[in-house]
DNA sequence: GCGCTGTATCGATAGCTGCCTATGAAGAGC
DNA sequence: GCTCTTCATAGGCAGCTATCGATACAGCGC
């Protein structure tokens, strides 16, 4: 679940919709303006140090989830900021959330990250 | 070469100094700072929808290469702008141009695509 | 030389984004 | 109930960015 918030609460894009559709690879054929737009959204998530840094520190963690207290005591910034670039992330679909407790924890979407690894993959040709 | 520019005239990351470096895929171990930074120029670079839709025309451009006007005549925005975008996708090592007479030529940098793909293939594990 | 065409740069402006402080909401423990 | 802790949201402000028109630069043809 996605803890506290109403489904379709944000404007979530990535593998919203697609379903499992193997994704064409983007310089094999030129790309429409919608999917354009939704792609944007996700690389302009990972077009941010710290958002970087906390993919980072959430996929390489043991166990694959991290407390926000972790995430927020690793970076000089306040805990509302952070608190916002999990937000974006997590609206482009890299990374999920859930509460236990008092604390609510973050891991990665995984199939969300291989997408777009596979989008950036040149075809051999 | 690089057209009408001093070598080292734009802050070109990517592949500079890194050589041909496996990337550790980013989820494997933390990023530091510095190294985060220079990722994000490359996704944020990815992070709009008319340059993500001029890599793709690029890319899927019989040949490789495309002349500006072509990409200019593909959108509904005015000849300088698709010029900025250029040179942002040509600052983060995305593409690179060559002028052949009158017209400019841009073409993709696999290599680059690559590393970014890299990054984000998340392992086994 | 001169003009014409294709690109890049300049300068300005509207909109977005990252950061903060202050505040609100949700659980746990009393 | 109240209080404390953890996290999210709201509001505001500074800096960046996408876009434009105007202009400069580079080749080609004359």
């Amino acid at each position: 679940m996605s803890v506290q918030h109403v489904p379709g609460d944000l404007p979530i894009v990535g593998l919203t919709g697609s379903g499992a559709c193997a994704q064409p690879a983007l310089v094999s054929e030129p790309l429409d303006g919608a999917a354009a737009a939704g792609l944007a959204q996700v690389f302009k998530a990972l077009g941010d140090p710290v958002r970087l840094r906390l993919v980072s520190l959430i996929g390489a963690h043991a166990g694959g989830e991290v407390c926000v207290c972790d995430l927020t005591s690793a970076f000089d910034l306040s805990q509302p900021t952070i608190s916002h670039h999990l937000k974006v992330l997590r609206a482009a679909g890299l990374i999920d959330s859930e509460r236990r407790g008092t604390w609510v924890y973050y891991r990665l979407v995984p199939a969300a990250l291989e997408r777009m690894a596979g989008l950036l993959s040149v075809p051999v040709a």
